[in-house]
RNA sequence: GCACGCUUAGCUCAGUUGGUUAGAGCAUCUCGUUUACACCGAGAGGGUCGGGGGUUCGAAUCCCUCAGCGUGCACCA
């Protein structure tokens, strides 16, 4: 007997770190030491902010991620999951300006270089903490080629990038109204604006007397910087005024309005002459382009009002806003004051308000065509392309594939709608802007030309910039490296879909346009996690679950399978404590069926080959094994990670557990196909719960470790038995129906457990396959004796119960109730004629019999009469039991 | 305003191209013979698939419409 000794419940945290350790030293993660993998399976993984903590989002990446790695590698594939972490700019030099603002001291006191060193220190301190939690989720990514936003290579693939894009005039510098957080003291691109709903007011009112109309707007202080009115051009109100200017001393500050036409403007809202503030609102920016107007700047990049604006100025704008409602009052101009609700636009890293500012900025040209090198990747046939049009192309001719399909609509939507992208960023920890300017001329490089007084840029770029290039300069870009040849494009790209604008479409953007090419085939995108509540997770909010915690409580693998099974690409989850819990027991499961079959056979060893298979369970659990590997890879292949895993805890609890187990200890000698199944188990739970499974697998006398053991991939025709499909299957069906009939009858009967009942099963075709198995029937149904006959009536003083056509007497001697029997037989009397009354019913409508499929017909034919000859033999039982 | 998603058992969710009497887990109820497992086992109850209409022989599934919830985009003078 091979004597092992295995915990009766299993311990995750015992035992997570080792395992961890022993594949990270084994070297698999690295697809160079994948012996004879050929074909090439990649997936960059989204880089975490470098001062992050894990949270419930990225547990959930790492765990998908990790599943299709793990699956690919155990495929056979060259597998690279390439890790790293993003510097983050805004979020990084936040937290660091605020642990200095501690010592009194603001990053301007401290001037650049010093800034910056003390972010680089905080930075590499803390980048081990997040990387150490990607590990402790069991991720199986290469840290050998372990990247950072800002390493040197990234940074040099940013400047060629950069000056690449400059010189094919797709970077350019521009003066126009941009996005400012007053708050991060820094620009934002369009879609770094969110929109909050919020009550204001709505003031109308007149510049001054003599102003012919009135005006209305929600935020009075930046008419101090109007230079038109618009109105629309059929507006039979205000036609005769346009052209005309005025000079208005509006609450003090001298002004010239001159009324002028827009088509945009809308008739029918507040006043419908529409106040033209140049500098704070990009729509009436464009309109001072159109209309040669001034640009007078209220607000300052601290959100507070321009010096030379009489008392308002320095103020901030929500006192300047009541200062001029105040003035407005005084000077009886005022005509309305209204309630309303609009949308107040917010930074989305800190929830500031933002400011539309005129300012001298760089930006990405999505609308100008270039000079493709290469049009053969992209499948292109012109010459030139804009980057709005390769991105929309990549994506409409299923270069790439956006999983769930109904995000592609979504992602064109953005892309049609996409304006000139701005990357300059005022914050001072990022890729600096490799722009050197001297005098009037300007230098686009690395390192400045050859000459003292050149000054480089100030600004840094939009962090979405650098990890636009992720997926490419991670594997050496601008090199042509072998990784680069080998591993992009990548295959998967896997995140959430809260980032398919800011990171995902930029990647296409910056791929197509830099290698011509794509930079992943498909797109994956999960949900986001929320509550109990369905409420998003977030810090502020404090209903977090903390996934480092509920690997303390629960293990890695169940926090991984609460996040795999259950939930569906693109739809949201909820995560709470008790379904980490249940996928902890379920877990405990699985140890405990490996720890029954380690400890009870003869010889614990490695079973390649599939075994005989002598028994009809045997058979059965084979066949079963086969159809669930089957089902698990089609679903892996379509990224239906839930179904996969769904159908495999299908398998090993209620078939093998519940069933096969049990009917081991019965039938015996059964240690071989134990064994194979145990191991197939292993290897297909593995993607899903790695620590588990190699931890049990290390028990199994292999030379290999679980994480690059052979997945199975059994095809039907390597059954080695005769009988089909079908038969088998529904042959123990049978036998399980029968079984759970004489339980059913007994509880119903309220027959004790402890005692052994008499049964006699009755079947006119099935006599022999039924009594064949009368081993198992009698131990699982606790019967001490199981008489067969071929026909028959009701014997006295029996529950009866019917399978098929076979029909099972539980003997009640001594205990039957025979009023509740009756009951029972007439309950179930009533329900097959309201099935059969149905079924004759579809079978009697000539349409039904004549346009449904024959296959479908002879169904409903063969049900028919099934549930007639049931009805009958109730009736007897019925009959019989007077 | 435009678009997308969701609405299925008390709760959390599956349900592939329309075709068994709609499934699972948790929870509930009844009950514990059996050392793999009480983080377990056996059995049971529980749904007019959000409402209405339509297409079809046949609809949870396709179409229209309404409602509630959520999200994105736009507007936001």
């Amino acid at each position: 007997m091979s004597k092992i000794e295995l915990p009766k419940a299993y311990d995750a945290s015992q035992i997570e770190d080792d395992i961890y350790r022993i594949w990270e030293e084994s070297g698999f993660f690295n697809p160079d030491n994948l012996r004879g993998a050929k074909i090439p399976f990649t997936i960059s993984m989204p880089p975490p902010n470098a001062t992050g903590v894990l949270h419930t989002g990225h547990a959930t990446m790492l765990a998908i991620q990790d599943l299709m790695t793990r699956y690919h590698r155990m495929k056979g594939d060259k597998t690279l999951w390439l890790p790293g972490t993003d510097h983050a700019s805004i979020a990084t030099q936040t937290k660091v300006e605020k642990i200095i603002a501690q010592e009194g001291l603001t990053r301007h006191q401290l001037g650049r270089e010093k800034f910056l060193a003390r972010v680089d220190e905080f930075v590499s301190d803390s980048r081990n903490t997040i990387k150490n939690q990607i590990r402790k989720m069991g991720s199986s990514c290469d840290w050998s080629r372990e990247r950072f936003t800002l390493d040197a290579g990234l940074n040099s693939a940013v400047i060629v990038a950069f000056e690449k894009m400059y010189n094919d005039g797709l970077i350019y510098r521009g003066d126009r109204v941009v996005n400012w957080c007053p708050r991060c003291k820094s620009t934002l691109a369009d879609d770094e604006v969110e929109y909050k709903e919020q009550q204001a007011k709505f003031y109308t009112f007149k510049y001054n007397k003599d102003f012919p109309f009135a005006i209305s707007t929600t935020r009075p202080e930046t008419k101090l910087g109007d230079s038109a009115v618009a109105v629309n051009p059929k507006d039979e109100r205000y036609k005769k005024y346009i052209g005309q200017e005025f000079e208005v001393d509006f609450v003090g500050v001298p002004l010239k309005i001159k009324i002028i036409a827009d088509h945009n403007v809308d008739m029918e809202f507040g006043t419908g002459a529409l106040g033209v503030t140049p500098a704070h609102s990009q729509i009436d920016y464009q309109m001072a382009g159109a209309n040669n107007l001034p640009i007078i700047k209220v607000i300052n990049k601290d959100g507070r009002i321009e010096d030379g604006l009489r008392q308002y100025s320095g103020k901030t704008v929500e006192e300047a806003r009541e200062l001029v409602v105040s003035e407005l009052k005084t000077r009886g101009l005022l005509e309305k004051e209204e309630d309303i609700s609009n949308n107040l636009s917010i930074c989305y890293r800190c929830g500031f308000a933002i400011e539309p500012l005129p300012s001298l900025q760089w930006f990405v040209a999505v609308d100008k065509p270039f000079k493709l090198k290469d049009k053969k990747k992209l499948n292109w046939e012109k010459d030139e392309a804009t980057l709005k049009e390769l991105a929309i192309h990549a994506v409409k001719n299923n270069l790439i594939k956006i999983v769930p399909a109904r995000f592609e609509k979504i992602y064109f939507h953005w892309l049609e709608n996409l304006h000139d992208w701005c990357i300059s960023r005022q914050i001072w920890y990022g890729h600096q802007i490799p722009v050197w300017y001297k005098d009037e001329d300007i230098y686009v490089g690395q390192l400045a030309p050859k000459g003292n007084s050149w000054v480089q840029d100030e600004d840094t770029l939009d962090t979405w910039f650098s990890s636009a290039l992720w997926t490419f300069s991670t594997l050496g870009w601008p090199e042509n490296t072998d990784d680069l040849k080998t591993f992009h494009p990548t295959s998967v790209m896997e995140t959430g879909y809260d980032i398919l604008f800011f990171w995902v479409a930029r990647m296409i953007i910056m791929s197509v346009y830099c290698l011509n090419d794509i930079p992943f085939e498909t797109v994956y995108l999960h949900g986001l996690v929320r509550d109990e509540k369905g409420v998003k997770m977030s810090k502020s909010l404090d209903n977090s679950i903390d996934p480092l915690d509920m690997i303390k409580k629960y293990g890695t693998d169940a926090l991984r399978l609460s996040m795999l099974i259950g939930v569906t690409p693109g739809n949201d989850f909820k995560l709470y404590d008790e379904k980490i819990a249940g996928y902890r027991n379920f877990i405990n499961k699985i140890w405990n069926i490996s720890r029954y079959i380690l400890t009870s056979v003869e010889d614990i060893r490695l079973v390649e080959k599939l075994p005989q298979a002598n028994t009809l369970a045997d058979k059965w659990i084979t066949d079963e094994l086969f159809s669930t590997i089957t089902v698990i890879n089609n679903s892996l292949e379509n990224y239906n990670f839930s179904a996969a895993g769904d159908a495999l805890q299908e398998f090993t609890w209620n078939k093998f557990a519940d069933w096969y187990l049990e009917i081991a200890k019965i039938e015996k000698d059964k240690d071989e196909i134990l064994l194979y199944i145990l191991q197939n188990l292993l290897k297909l739970w593995h993607p899903f719960c790695p620590f588990i499974t190699e931890n049990i697998w290390q028990n199994l006398k292999s030379e290999k470790l679980l994480i690059v053991s052979k997945w199975p991939d059994h095809k039907k025709s390597n059954l080695i038995f005769k009988f089909s499909k079908n038969d088998t299957v529904v042959n123990f069906q049978l036998i399980q129906n029968i079984i759970t009939a004489l339980r059913n009858l007994r509880g119903e009967n309220k027959i004790e457990p402890a005692k052994l009942a008499q049964a006699i099963i009755i079947s006119k075709n099935q006599k022999t396959l039924i009594s064949s198995q009368s081993e198992i029937i009698k131990k699982l149904a606790r019967l001490s004796q199981l008489e067969f006959l071929s026909k028959g009536d009701k014997p006295k003083n029996s529950a009866s119960a019917l399978v098929g056509e076979a029909e099972i007497y539980l003997d009640l001697t001594g205990i039957i109730d025979t009023v509740a029997e009756k009951e029972r037989i007439t309950r179930e009397i009533t329900e097959v004629e309201k099935y059969l009354k149905s079924l004759a019913g579809k079978l009697a409508n000539d349409e039904f019999v004549n346009n449904a499929p024959e296959e479908i017909v002879k169904a409903e034919k063969e049900k028919l009469s099934v549930q007639k000859s049931k009805l009958e033999k109730l009736q007897n039982q019925l009959n019989n039991l007077k």
